[in-house]
DNA sequence: GTTTTTTCATTTGTCAGACATTTAAAAGTC
DNA sequence: GACTTTTAAATGTCTGACAAATGAAAAAAC
C-alpha cells in the first residue's frame, strides 16, 4: 500500500514536464544549464542528465552543444509525436493481446469517420496515392509484407484526405498499428484481387466526392477483411 | 546536410527498442545489468543509465532495485500509454496553432464513429456516468473548469462504451486535449443548459439504443459548440 | 576600418571510480 | 523446521575529470 517514491531523475523530470504542459516554459525557452539545474534541485549532474533524457525521449526537449547551448523546449511537431504513437500503439496491441476483430474493428470505425470529411477536401494528391497504391498492390510478385505495408499506405491516403491534421495525427496509430496483425494473415491471389477491387471503387468515390459510396465501399472491406481473418485464423487452428 | 551522429545513450536506446518491438525481448524478459550491457555496448555505466532512462520514460521498460532487481521489459497498459497520449496531445494542439473549429471537428467525427457501437454495448455503468456528469454540470455553483472537466468525463463514458480499448484509447488524446481549448470559453447559464440538455439526449437515445437519435443528438452539439466558441472568439477579437 | 583568423569560455557528452540503498537468496542459529 | 543474520548483486547517486562542440570575443591581417 506504500507508494514507492519515485526516483529523483523521475521527480525532476516531471517538475520540468509539468512546467512545459503549464505553460511556465514556452517553446524554445533555454532551461538554465545542467550545472544549474543541480544546483537548484540540490542534486549530482548525472542525475540532471537523466531527468532531462527522460525529456527528451518524449520529444519535449531538444539539447544542443556548445557556447550558447543547453536544454531547450521543443516545438513538438507532428512528425515527432507520430514515431512515438505509432510505437506505442504497435506495443500495446501485441501485448495485450488485442483480437484482430477489436483492432480491425476501431480501424474501420475510425476511418468511416473520416469519409465524409475526406469526400469533401480531398486533393488530386490524395487520390493520386490511393491510385499508386492500388496498383502497387496489384503487381503479382509483391510479397506479403509488401502487400500490407501499401494497404497501410492506401488508409493514411484515405485518412490524411480528411485535412485534418488531429484526426490524422490520432488515427496514425490505430491504421499503422494494424499492420503486424494483417502481416500474420497470408493473401491468396483471389482475395488480394478483391481487396484492391474495393480499395478501387474507394478511391472512385472519394474522385466522385461520393460519400455514401465511399461508406458502402468501405463497410464491405471492413467485412471481407473480418471474413478473410476468420478463414485464415480457423485454418490455422485446424493443424 | 550532414547527419549529425545521435548520442550514443540515443544509439543504445534506439537498439534496445528495437529489439523490444521486433519481439527479440519478450515481456518480463530482464535485460542485461547495466554493467553488463557497459561491457557490451563498450561505453560507461551512466551512458547506459541514460539511455535506459529514456525507455523507461516510454514506459518500455521499469527496474527494480535488488539482488534479484534489474531492467525488465514493461508489459505496457493501456493506463500507462495514456497519460502520455494525453500529455502529447495536449502538447501538440496548444503548440501547433490548432483552431477550435479542427480539434472540435476531429472530436465529433471520432465520437460519432463510436456511437453505433455505444449503443450496441453500453452497460448500465456507461450509462450511469452520462447521467451524473449530466447532474453534476447542471449545478450552478460549477466553475467554468469544473463544467469542461465534466464534459471530458461524459465524452469519454461515451467512447468507453463503444467496449472497444482500442477506439478508447486512440480517442483518449482526442477527447483530452479538447479540455484546455474548451476551458478558453466562458459558458453562460443559458449555454450550458442547451449543452447539458443535448447530452441528456444523447444519454437517452445510448438507452434505447437509437443509434440515429443519438447521431443527431452529437452532431447538433458539435454545431452549438461550434456556434458558441466563433461568437466567443469574435467577441474578444472585437475588444 | 573591415575582414579574417585565432583564442577562449561555456555547455553538453562521456568516462572512471566510489559509496549508499534495496532486495532476495544463502548461511547460520535456535 | 522456522526464524534470524549475513551476504552478494543490482540499481541509485555522487564526485571529479576530460573530450568535443560551438559561438563569441579578441587578435591579427589586409
Amino acid at each position: 500500500m506504500k507508494k514507492p517514491r519515485p526516483d529523483l531523475s523521475a521527480q525532476i523530470a516531471a517538475s520540468i514536464r509539468d512546467a512545459i504542459v503549464e505553460g511556465r516554459l514556452i517553446v524554445d525557452e533555454r532551461l538554465p544549464s545542467e550545472a544549474e539545474l543541480s544546483e537548484q534541485f540540490d542534486v549530482s549532474r548525472p542525475t540532471v542528465r537523466e531527468a532531462l533524457k527522460r525529456l527528451g525521449a518524449q520529444s519535449l526537449i531538444r539539447t544542443q552543444r556548445g557556447a550558447t547551448g543547453g536544454a531547450f523546449v521543443n516545438h513538438l511537431r507532428y512528425e515527432d509525436a507520430y514515431a512515438q504513437h505509432v510505437t506505442t500503439s504497435t506495443l500495446l496491441l501485441s501485448m495485450n493481446d488485442v483480437s484482430f476483430d477489436t483492432a480491425a474493428e476501431a480501424r474501420f470505425a475510425l476511418e468511416a469517420a473520416c469519409v465524409p470529411l475526406a469526400c469533401a477536401r480531398r486533393t488530386p494528391d490524395h487520390l493520386a496515392t490511393m491510385r499508386a497504391e492500388c496498383h502497387r498492390q496489384a503487381q503479382p510478385g509483391l510479397s506479403d509484407e509488401g502487400f500490407c505495408a501499401s494497404d497501410v499506405a492506401f488508409h493514411r491516403a484515405l485518412v490524411d484526405g480528411a485535412a485534418n491534421p488531429v484526426l490524422s495525427y490520432q488515427l496514425a496509430g490505430a491504421v499503422e498499428a494494424m499492420q503486424p496483425l494483417m502481416n500474420m494473415i497470408t493473401f491468396s491471389a483471389r482475395s488480394r484481387g478483391v481487396i484492391v477491387g474495393l480499395h478501387g471503387r474507394i478511391a472512385d468515390a472519394l474522385e466522385a466526392r461520393d460519400a455514401v459510396a465511399a461508406d458502402v465501399a468501405l463497410s464491405e472491406l471492413a467485412a471481407y477483411t473480418r471474413e478473410l481473418a476468420q478463414s485464415v485464423f480457423a485454418e490455422r487452428a485446424r493443424r
